[in-house]
This record gives structure tokens, C-alpha cells and sequence, in this order.
DNA sequence: GATGAATGAGCTTTCATTCAT
DNA sequence: AATGAATGAAAGCTCATTCAT
């Protein structure tokens, strides 16, 4: 049955959104969720794979959507709407982008996350293939991909941080979305 | 004698550096810097006061460097020297910065780094009031200073972070700095 | 159907010997066999059930072969025939023979291992038995039999133990075969 | 302070004999010595060196004084004081012996009680140089090492372990003793 | 200033076993 | 006859911190 398995990942979610993973115990997991020790370990290894599992879906929406947004050929709407996207979603889920930022950390760190890593990186890696044809097309400037990456994405992420969890201005939105597409767009 | 309490913030800054802050065990702490568990506790009230205090000496030259600069009335040039200095400091110090962002991460859900956060914030309030006053100078846009923040220091950050430890090109870090400054300048 | 039953008994063994009685979990039984934990239990009542029945079908060629011969009015050939057939499936066997010995020292100590060391001594008694008649038949000295036991058996058990699986060449095993003999024959 | 120290090792060593290695919890052993868990682990790195530990302590007699007497010239006597030294010290403390003997059992499968067989063969190691010299001297038959040890130890270690710690007969006792010396002396 | 013995709550994980289906 | 989800007690061990000396 599924049911047991999700309410365990439903209340790990609530667990590591509050604390943090090194923060969430498997006892508050246990009692959030109801079930038993045993349980938790018949459906998953260990802290680690629950981590990676509950990130795994809750960002697929997100990436999935970035990704096809990403893939057209319209330069500027893409990448305005990728920053635009993100902002949305960091917003709308600020302790999950703040526990999406903590994995990440910690991924550079120990091997037990390249999982998550890989996953969190892939749609890096996707987006870098559009930017390379946009490079082709003289849409935007030939620029090293992590630099390109880091213009474009860099202040969304800034302001995510120091937002923590407050809502931001549609006029600040906008001037970020807006500063992403000058900064790589072809002068 | 001040010779001991050095020994043990040495050691325990290697630690930190190599295993994060968690990671870092008390025990660990003892026995690379030589020091017995009392005379640790004797000088610091526990992990966070010692992480908060290497935090603090660690980043007081880049910190102190960058406010230098961030005051003059050259806009451009403060800007950039800014970044520039962000981003060499970051090179330079690639596991420092890791840790900073780190513990900077945290501050943000547990209470006990308070002072970090203060201390970590402190200097970029000082940069919002000189960037206030460039505005009123008709020198940059007219932005909230979050956003403003955003676009400047983001993308040094999010290349910082993506780098891990690699060294990036002269081409690139010239990039992002010109790009701080683009993004900001009055049109 | 035997067939699972053999199944699991298959996979059992193999776990039992490889990693010994406390080493082997369920979970690996249920890998190695194939067989779901229901079904397991369904068959055997516990692990200590399990251990049993192995050990008893595993002994079963040795006792019978070893209480044939002891049963024969012949003292010197049954006693050199024991400990050479001892020695010789002690020698092919050497995991199941570690194990034996790892079973019965746990019989001493926990009552879950009753059946296993009723088993286990009960070739014992009937060896007992023959050799009070050849005691009466003056072809053996008139020790009591746990005497006895250990002066036939105990140099045969020594060797197995401190061999570890290595191979024990020819000579040693006629020296101890011969010296079984000799140690109780009538002088 | 060693009181402290020596209060864990009484506590384990009952436990330990009570329960044998595996029966033996850290929680057994903390409720016995009245320590807590944490003054076990500051002196100890866990169960198998606290186990290595009260061996290396409780055996040190009986292998001290084995390995005196087995230096002399007269094999005969040695031999028999070996045999009978060993059977008094198994007899008076027939749980340690059992505790000795799963953990040299355990010895030969994991490498965690390297130390402790190398200490308990160490004794066995030094008898065979002086059976090499009896050998030389025509005291005792040419046999490989570890056949005369079969011979010698054996019965006593069958007579041991099948007498479960009730008393065994002088004259058993005796029995053994002799047939040691019988079945290794030159013919 | 300095030591290190002592603490004990808390951690993740294992595992034999039960039971509804 | 068979499944595997579910259980929960228990295990070994870690670790920041306290405190008597």
C-alpha cells in the first residue's frame, strides 16, 4: 500500500522544512507521521534517501516546468520566464528552497547526497544546451556557461536568501527578471 | 595567557573548514589543537560562540576592505571593487566561504547564530546607506536596496558556490564585475 | 510443497556458515532463499528452528556412519574409525563444523538451543554405551566415559579447531587416529 | 583516577561471564559498574576492547605460569603441570574459560579480537619452541607442532567444555594428565 | 588557567517477529 | 501456501557540556 509510504514522506517533509536535515531526527519523523521505526526502514535506507526522495518530487514540478520553458527558441522569454519561475516558486516554498539550498551545500560536501546533486544539476545542465544555441544564434553573449548561469540566476537566488520566507515586491520581481535577460542578451 | 586561546581557535578553524559545522566535533576540535576540553570551554561557551568568533576574525579583512571602498563617492568604482574583492576574497578562500555560507544558512532557522547573522548583515547595511546616497546622487537606479544587493553581489555568489574551489578565469570574474555595475547604473 | 521448505533451508545454510548463528539475520535468509519472511515463518518457527534442522540434517551422514561403526564389536577399529570419520567430514566441512561448535557452546548458555545439544549429544550416549560393553569385554581401560570422550575425541577436536579449514595432512590425522587408540585400549 | 576504570572492568567481567560477548549489553554493563554510558566509552572504544581488556587481565595468571613451567628441561613434568595447571584454572573458573573460548571462536571469523588471539596463541606459540627442544633431546616423539598440541590439550579441553562448570573427579584429573604425557613421550 | 573524568540524553539503525490479506 | 507491510524494543555509540580538582 502507498498510503503508509507517503505519510512517512509527508511528515519527514514537514520535519526537514522546520529543521533542516541534520535537524529532523527520525523520532520527529516517527511521531509526525505515525508510523513506527520499522516502517520508516522497511520503505527507505536511512535519513539520507528520505532527503533525496521528498526533494526529488517536490522540485520535479519546478524543474520539469523551467525545463520546457528553457527549451524554446525565444531567448528573452525563455530565460525571463525560467528567473521568473524560480522567483515564483522560491516564494510560494521558501523552506523548501531554503532546504533545497541546505542539500546542495551539503552534496559538495558528502558523497551520501550526489543523488540530489545530479538531480539539481541536471536542469543546470539542460538550460547550458539552450544557452549554447542561443550563443549560435546571436541572441545573447558568448559567455562561459557558469558565468552566463550565474548572471542570470545569481540575483534570484540573492534575494530568495534574504528575503527569508517575506514576500517581495512584484515591482523587485520584475527588475530581477528584468536585469537577468540584460545582462547576457547580445549588446 | 592568549597563546592558548589561539591554539584553539587554529584547530578548530581547521575543522570547520573541513567538515562543516555540524561535522565538527568537539572532540576533534581538543585534539587538533592540543588544547584539553576545560580549557576550551574556559574560553568559549560552547560551538557556535567559537564558530562565531573564527567567523568574525575570518572575514574582518575582507569585510573591513569592502566598506573601505563601498563608502568613497565614486560609485563605479566602489561597486566594483566591491565585487572584485568579494570575489577574489571567495577565491582565495574557497572552504571559508563555503563555511560562511554555512553557518549564514543556519542563522536563519536556529537561534544561536544571531550574532553571526548581525555580524555577517552588518556590513551590508552599511553598503544599503551608501547606496542611498548614490541614488540621491543620480548615480544608480533608483531600487530597494535588496534588490539592488541582488543584482550586484548574486551572480559573485552563485559562481562562488558553483565553482567549488576551481579557479575562475580573469575573463569571468571582469565579466561579473562589469555586470554588477551594469546592472545597477542609472540608464 | 517441500520445495520451498528446501529452499529456505538451502539459503539458511548458506547464511548460517558463512557469517555463524548471530551474524546471519533473517533478512538475509529471505534474500539468499528467495522466500518471503511469511513464508519463512510459516515453515520454521524462528531462527534458532531453522538452526536446528540444519544441523540436524547436516550431521546426519557423520552420526550415522560414525554410530554404525561404534556399535561393532571390534573396540579398535570402531574408535579409529570415529575419529578418522570425524576428522576427514571435519576436514570437508570445516564452516559446518565451526558452526556445530558455535551452536553447541550456545546451548550451553541459552535454553533456545535444548533440541540442538539433545541432538548433538545424543551420539554421544550410544558411543557411551559401546564402550561400557567393550569395557566389559576388557578391551578398553575402565574410564568414565566423559574421560574416555576426551581422550578419543578431544585431540581430534583441538586440531579441526586451530586448523582453520586448512588442510590437515595425512600423517597428522593417522598420528591422532592412532593415538585414540591408545589412549584407552586395555594395557 | 583508576577507581572508575576498574569499576567498569568488575562490571563487564560479570556480565560478560553471565551473558557471554553477544548476551552482554552496554546497558547490562552500565547498570552493573554504576557508570555511565559515557565514562565507559572515555575509557573504552567499545565492547571487544573492553572484552580484549578483561581477557588480557584474567588470563594473565594461568598463561604466566604455563609458560614458566613449560620452559624447563623436564618434559615430563612440564607437560603435566601444563595439563593440570590448565585443568585446575578452567575448573575454578569454568565461566571464564567459556567466555575465552567464544571469544577465540569469534577470534577466528572477525577481525575486531585480532589482539585477543594473538595473546591466547602467544602462550601456545612459546610451548612449541620448547616441545622443538624436547624434540631435539629425544624427550618426546617428532611430531608437527600443532599435532602434539591436539594431543596434550586436547582431552583437557573436551573434558572442560563437556563438564559445564560441575566439578570433574581427581582421578579424571589424573587420567588426563597422564595420557597427555603418554601420547607425545618417545617411545 | 588548565585538566580530563564524568555525564546522560539522544542519535541512527537493526532485527526477529506478527499479522492482515 | 504465500506475501510483505508493520511493529517497536533494543542495540551500540556520539557528543556537547559540566565540574571537581
Amino acid at each position: 500500500m502507498e498510503n503508509r509510504r507517503q505519510e512517512i514522506l509527508d511528515g519527514a517533509l514537514e520535519v526537514f522544512l522546520q529543521r533542516g536535515f541534520d535537524g529532523a531526527t527520525m523520532a520527529a519523523i516517527r511521531e509526525r507521521s505515525g508510523a513506527s521505526t520499522g516502517s520508516i526502514y522497511h520503505f527507505f535506507n536511512g535519513k539520507a534517501e528520505m532527503a533525496a526522495a521528498l526533494l526529488e518530487k517536490a522540485t520535479l514540478e519546478w524543474s520539469l516546468r523551467s525545463r520546457d520553458v528553457e527549451l524554446g527558441e525565444d531567448a528573452e522569454r525563455s530565460i525571463k520566464a525560467s528567473v521568473a519561475g524560480f522567483l515564483i516558486w522560491g516564494q510560494e516554498n521558501p523552506r523548501l528552497f531554503a532546504f533545497m539550498d541546505d542539500l546542495l551545500a551539503r552534496s559538495r560536501v558528502t558523497e551520501d547526497f550526489g543523488p540530489v546533486a545530479d538531480m539539481l544539476n541536471s536542469g543546470r545542465r539542460a538550460a547550458g544546451d539552450a544557452y549554447a544555441r542561443w550563443v549560435s544564434a546571436k541572441l545573447v553573449q558568448d559567455l562561459p556557461w557558469d558565468v552566463a548561469y550565474a548572471l542570470i540566476m545569481g540575483p534570484a537566488y540573492a534575494i530568495l536568501r534574504n528575503s527569508a520566507g517575506g514576500r517581495i515586491p512584484d515591482d523587485s520581481v520584475a527588475q530581477i527578471v528584468r536585469s537577468a535577460w540584460l545582462s547576457v542578451r547580445q549588446q
